[in-house]
DNA sequence: ATAGTGGTGGGGAAAAGTGGGGAGAAAAGG
DNA sequence: CCTTTTCTCCCCACTTTTCCCCACCACTAT
């Protein structure tokens, strides 16, 4: 399980660390996929393999098949750890979270999340004020 | 397995690089068929004989039997690396995926698709939406 | 104060992307 | 049928990128 938010720099290379205590519930390889915000999503291998399973069993016509395969496998890629714990983001992921030269890291339960950190502010104020509204029509304070 | 996205040029000559991680898997020759969709949809060779057999097992009468094998056979030609890991790419199959001068390689599960980019583009943006709809429906993020 | 842990940056070796040239085979024309 | 031309395939070389390892600085905790 993961959770906090963490803010780290992404060198030029494209090399961002990822905390030490998520490191260790991903030892081996992770993968890194688009998420449905505009954010890179990070599985442990496992996990991943499970969710996209999940996923394929879904499809009946082999026509939405094929498209969930594009949408699934296609936006995976795999990565490891160098000695000090950072991962490569690939270019076509970092575009389409607009990372550059830095990421907010978020635990988010199964998987854990990289955003920009200007969208991840947006985002959560209205995932605030969201909650928010949910509360005041439950009358709580 | 395959999965990921890249985008390499096509030479003058039609050669095409595969990622490396592809030609491990790929090892000898490959299968390079018109896709459903307009791409070229590259195969291992034995994941194609799998996927051949299995398609000609659904054929019941003879007329139907022939028309497979040339929609099937037809379309498919062989293709082998060269020393750099390149397939060159039969004109007919460049024509129906409008390859040009560069191709996005997207691996998708079984077999891996050769794109136009603009084609793809367009493609995976609905492809993204149809699988953020049935991850809605898991309740994942 | 010191040792250990973690973030940041850079350099060197290896691999991969790209382009061009030459030999062989197939095809076309005399 | 032979010659010539074109096309294809294979090999070689160069440039760029990637990956891995090492070093430095900051902070923390003992």
């Amino acid at each position: 399980m993961f959770f906090g938010e963490y803010e780290y720099k992404v060198d030029e290379k494209g090399r961002l660390p990822l905390p030490p205590k998520f490191r260790r519930d991903m030892r081996e390889a992770v993968i890194l996929t688009r998420g449905t915000e505009k954010c890179i999503a990070v599985y442990p291998l496992a996990e991943w393999k499970r969710l996209a399973e999940t996923l394929s069993a879904k499809a009946v016509t082999s026509a939405s098949q094929r498209r969930l395969n594009r949408a699934i496998f296609g936006s995976a890629f795999a990565a490891s750890f160098d000695k000090q714990g950072r991962i490569t983001l690939p270019f076509a992921l970092r575009g389409y979270a607009d990372i550059i030269d830095s990421a907010v890291v978020v635990g988010a339960n199964q998987c854990v999340e990289l955003w920009n950190e200007k969208l991840y502010k947006e985002e959560s104020a209205s995932a605030q004020e969201q909650a928010s509204q949910i509360m005041e029509g439950l009358g709580g304070s």
